[in-house]
Order: structure tokens, then sequence, then C-alpha cells
DNA sequence: AAATGAAGTTAATCTAGATTAACTTTTATT
DNA sequence: AATAAAAGTTAATCTAGATTAACTTCATTT
């Protein structure tokens, strides 16, 4: 259980005192997921906000045509969960798939409520990372609907410089919101321009 | 001044004292803009979060050709700003314009900084707030990408039948990120179908 | 009431990106 | 090493939605 990377992410935001870190990992589990396991499953209720310490997910979606549309990549210092679902305890729209061996702190949704109330700092913390998370997303809102793919993929790139690496191709067009041969066209036109 | 609206929307998440509400008010500026005013303008760092309490805005973005999306409409019992402007401090990407005379309640950065100090629930009050305003940003960037423009149509009319009614065709369009003329091709169409 | 402009419609033409399908390269399995 | 399966590429054809442009309706100003 390596509990610095928890802790290093945290402190950019809270600090917290050492029986305060205590009571925190008293509440959290540690747990190991294997390439491909579902963290979360469409349709189950999200019983955890998890804190990657190693290892990478894609959060997506299927639609009715049986498609899958990713929403989010999520690698180690953030975080990984479907909120809507956790939030109200509802079914989840979205799956969580782990796309290497990942290593994560899980925050159940009553040991976090618990945690809010031990330390009520906390509050500030997931205030911020939500807000952060929140503001990334209407960026992305505009991007899809003022640039091109090929300048969105740019984006990307730029922007995931890690993550491209690490995933396939076709899982980034998905993200991108275009077909894995539409990404293949661009990225050839990009080697031909330069 | 009409508290009400704040107060009732407050209660829905947390508890306060009268003497909480108190302090609260006495932090909050109460405005009133008129139709076409600007509350925060793209350049310049967004001062306040605002809860309006009657009228409407439309938060949007001009991107290098000059062309204008509409991220959001806001309207009474809803807030609006730019929240990574304000957040950061940094110059703000996005334009809040007033779509009709608007009165609302706003929180400054140094005020709202103040009253998360006196009245820590405000932590959790917002932290609430921004959780529904990710997750609904979340499924939007789903509909975008799974849905055809008459589904997403379609969607915002269920979804905001108030909205509808108060804004231009033209506007509605560029929020579904379309062109006025492909959504008048649409309004045919589910005229002509039923 | 006339005139100007903003908002909305219709239709013809065009394009970014989807679909289909055949093919190549890489990775995993025996 | 051979085979199968998964991932990625290329090219031809197709379509949702953009662009352009002419026209209509509605609202505002004089």
């Amino acid at each position: 259980m390596n509990k610095k990377p928890l802790l290093d992410y945290i402190h950019n935001y809270i600090n917290l005192t050492v029986e305060e870190e205590t009571i925190l990992f008293s509440k959290l589990i540690y747990r190991n997921y294997l390439k491909d396991q579902y963290i979360v499953q469409q349709g189950d209720v999200c019983k955890s906000i998890n804190f990657i310490v190693s290892g990478s997910t894609k959060t997506f979606y299927v639609d009715t045509e049986g498609q899958e549309h990713i929403v989010v990549f999520s690698i180690e210092d953030w975080w990984t969960s479907d909120l809507g679902s956790f939030m109200t305890q509802k079914p989840a729209d979205f799956n969580v798939q782990c796309l290497e061996n990942t290593q994560l702190f899980q925050f159940t949704f009553n040991n976090l409520e618990e945690l809010y109330i031990e330390i009520p700092k906390l509050e500030r913390l997931f205030r911020k990372i939500v807000e952060r998370a929140f503001v990334a997303s209407q960026k992305r809102i505009v991007r899809n609907f003022s640039l091109t793919a090929k300048e969105r993929y740019q984006i990307f790139r730029n922007t995931y410089p890690k993550i491209e690496q690490r995933v396939p191709q076709y899982m980034i067009a998905s993200y991108l919101g275009i077909t894995k041969e539409f990404l293949s066209k661009i990225k050839s036109q990009l080697i031909q321009n330069q």
C-alpha cells in the first residue's frame, strides 16, 4: 500500500494533521485491479470514488446501438468513478474498466460521508477537485463544437502525451468522437505535412 | 431584494441558522442587470458567482472565426459564471450576457472565501452544486457524441421547456452545435411527421 | 404607415467525417 | 515457428449537417 501519491495530491489543496491522515486511511480501501477488470458497470450502483496510484482506466458509455463512447481516460494521480451514480446512489450510466493493472484507493459512499464529518476540510478538497473536473468538461464541450477532429486530436496529444503512448488508437478515436479509420487518415495527413 | 429563492435553494442542500443567514446576506451583492448587459466578458477576470433570482443569461464563447458558441443557458434558481476564471482568477474564456432583465445575488471571490471560513457548511453546499453541474456537463458530452442533432433538440425541448419559449431559435441552434438553417429543417421535419 | 433590420425559412450545393470492405501489421496463443 | 486474433491502414462511396443565397415574417424605429 503506497500512501505517498494520495497524500502528496491532497497536500496540494489542504493540510492534514498526522491524526487526520490516520483517520483518512482507516476509512480507505486499497485495491488491486487487473487489466480489463471493471470497477463500475453500467446499470450497477457506483459504490466508490477511486484515486489511482498506478495504472489507468477508461470511462465509457455503450449506446443503444452497442457503440462504445469513451468519456475520460484516467491515469495515476487522478480520479475515476461514475460520479453521477455515486452521488445519487442510482444505476450508473458509465462503465469504468482498467486498461492496465491498476492500484487505487477507494472512497466508498458511507465512508466518505463519515470522513466529511470527521474531517470537514475534505469538503473543501472535493469541492476543488470537482470544480477542476467541471471546468475541464466545459472546455471539452466547447472544443467539440468549435474545432475539427484534426485540431482536437492535436490538442489531445499535447494535453495527454502520457496517455497516447499507453492506449490503442481505436480508443483514442472513440474519445475524440470519430472512427478509427478517420483518425488513421488524420495521422497520415499530419505525417505528410511535416 | 428578494432573499427567498436563494434561501429555498440553499435549504435543499444544507440548513442555516438565522445568524448564518444574516452573515451570508451581509456578504452578498444584490444586483440588477438590463437585457444585453454583460456579467462576464471573455478576457476579463470573472469576479463573481451569481445566483439568478429572475431573468436569464447565456454563457458563450467566441471562436477565432468570430463564431459564437453557447455553452449554457441559465434561468432563475440557477447559477451563472465562468467558474474556470473565477476559481483561478485568470482571464475568462467565456462571456456571460443577460437575455432578459436579470436580478441576481453575487458571491465575489474574496467574500466567498470569507464565507467558507465563517460558515464551513457552505463548502458542502458548493461541493454539491458543482457535482451536479459536472454530471450534467458529462452527460452533455455523451449526448453530443452519440445522438443526432434531431435527437439532441428533442431532449433539449423536454429538459428545458421554459428556456425554449424565452430564447431565439438561432441561440438554441448555437447551444445544440448546429446552424440555424439546420434547426429550421429539423423543426419542419418534426411538424410533418406529427 | 413606411422603412429598416433582425429573426426565421427554404432550397441547392458542398464537405467533414461515417460506412463498408479489403488489406497489412502487430500481438497473443498454441 | 505457425496460427489466429486484434489493431491499424487505405480507398471508394455515402450522409448529416454546413454553406450560400434568396426569400418571408416579425419587431422596432421614425
